[in-house]
DNA sequence: TTGACATATTCCGTTATAGGTATATAATAT
DNA sequence: ATATTATATACCTATAACGGAATATGTCAA
């Protein structure tokens, strides 16, 4: 009756949360590769490996093929894009918020460079 | 001995992987919150929020303010930043791939549109 | 079939999450 | 000081995530 953490196998989101899964979308990113060469890529334990594997196929962020008793895995890509679709919609914020420290920055070196002028009330903890 | 699982207010991946919480960055992309507008209009129990909140707070995601009794927070959009710019980087990856599923369709339609000609072996599994 | 190799799955232990309820802290008003 | 409002924290429970080691499955070779 409780719900304690959202599956990991739920969506690309969480699937991608884990930093090893980005890691090994990193490598896979160059191309297809055999469970194996993951292993020997990453130097983890290879049970891992398969498992991290599992989660990403069932979020659809890799593909396998049989080629003999081999599996080779590569990306797909397409459940990374509404992430990167989400995030965007924050974008215009973190511009808009370095310009402001940009901004803020120069008006600092202004201020130096012209000391002695007015200088109000103070800069305000804004 | 063990290590169990990464802490989810490490990083922003983490912190976003949790629906709830991209909800509640998506309510503040609006404009600067008190805790109580919040629980108002997503509907959820007060220390949801505020922990919610805090986790958010932890990785920089938003800012408080106070006023009076009240704290007002905002999106710091700022750490979207690097989730965004990651999965750009496979953007090239998704594009081609949905490209590839165009193509597919097209050349189905070509040949449904031209039926009789060569049709050679098959269309293979590529 | 038996054996070797490649990969997946199971079992175990530890940790951390997320929600709920109750309570603590902080700030204002009287 | 006390009451009231606003927010944060502590405690509890259930779930499940990860990692490790052992083992199961699957596939080819001889």
């Amino acid at each position: 009756m409780d719900m304690a953490r959202a599956r990991t196998t739920l969506d690309s989101f969480n699937a991608v949360a884990e930093p090893r899964r980005r890691q090994m979308l990193g490598v896979l990113a160059e191309g297809e590769l055999a469970v194996n060469d993951i292993v020997d890529s990453l130097g983890w334990h290879q049970p891992q490996v398969s498992k991290h594997l599992r989660v990403l196929l069932q979020v659809g962020l890799v593909r396998v093929r049989r080629d003999g008793r081999q599996r080779l895995y590569s990306v797909e890509a397409a459940p990374l894009k509404p992430i990167h679709d989400w995030a965007a919609t924050f974008e215009h914020l973190w511009q808009h918020q370095l310009d402001r420290v940009k901004q803020r920055a120069e008006a600092k070196a202004a201020l130096a460079r012209d000391r002695g002028s007015v200088l109000p009330g103070g800069p305000g903890k804004t």
